[in-house]
DNA sequence: TATTGACCCTATAGTAACTTCAGGGTGCAT
DNA sequence: ATGCACCCTGAAGTTACTATAGGGTCAATA
């Protein structure tokens, strides 16, 4: 397999392959006579599993620590558990954040009559207090 | 007005300010004679723009376009509109992103029962489907 | 008066997770 | 042999800041 396959396969871009390489996240393949890199079966299920959690929203900083717990399947799964508990309360906060931003857009978008931009309740909405 | 002084009247840190003077964000204040900058009330009332449209999830860019349009009063407000919409509809789909995936997570999270990773539904929600 | 501490200055580099760019090789088909 | 899609490396760019190094200013205190 070459990269561009593999890039097809996992929906990834070669760039990002090559980067995952360098960061370590996949080991470097072998190449063939012209330098090309030769992926294996246990190269796709690797950036699968990478992608995947980064489509979740891990960081790379977490997949590592995933990718090393996976790896060690007799240990207990732990830390795997509070790894993605935390990453639940943390997306619970963004959630709750945007909800509470999108109201707020929502309120100035609605009372906004298309009018200038001196009387443009969006406007008033970003100006400070004492603009108004 | 020193930078301190304003940086805490905006909530703001001090290099967050300096680095919007860089980026033409705020003009740049006029200074005193030991070289510090000294700040007015337009400055001020910039900022706190600034901050708040920041603060409702909007771009750099899109801040930068929005002090444009604010400082024409005359001018329609149709393009405010615009910005506004649209990030209510980027907003909107970053919300339902999350949503789902915490779905996802807390269905793998509430399945796992805490043994070894070979059998830790969290990894195998990661997995690609051969791995399973 | 000397010095301490809080504050200010510039310029540069670092952050996350890639993407883009410059400048070039490979491999196959026409 | 030449065009085209694909591959290579290394460095720089992206967003919106944050941090760091190395230094100056200023008011108050010992």
């Amino acid at each position: 397999m070459k990269i561009g396959d593999l890039a097809k396969l996992t929906d990834t871009r070669v760039e990002t392959i090559r980067y995952y390489e360098k960061e370590g996240l996949i080991p470097a393949p072998s190449r063939n006579s012209g330098n090309y890199r030769v992926y294996e079966d246990a190269h796709l299920k690797r950036l699968s599993f990478i992608r995947r959690s980064r489509d979740l929203g891990f960081t790379l900083e977490q997949v590592r620590t995933l990718l090393k717990l996976a790896d060690n399947r007799d240990a207990s799964c732990m830390e795997v558990d509070t790894i993605a508990a935390e990453h639940i309360v943390e997306i619970d906060r963004k959630i709750s954040d945007l909800t509470l931003l999108r109201d707020q857009l929502v309120l100035s978008v609605d009372r906004c009559q298309g009018d200038t931009i001196a009387d443009c309740k969006i406007i008033e909405a970003l100006a400070p207090a004492r603009m108004k």
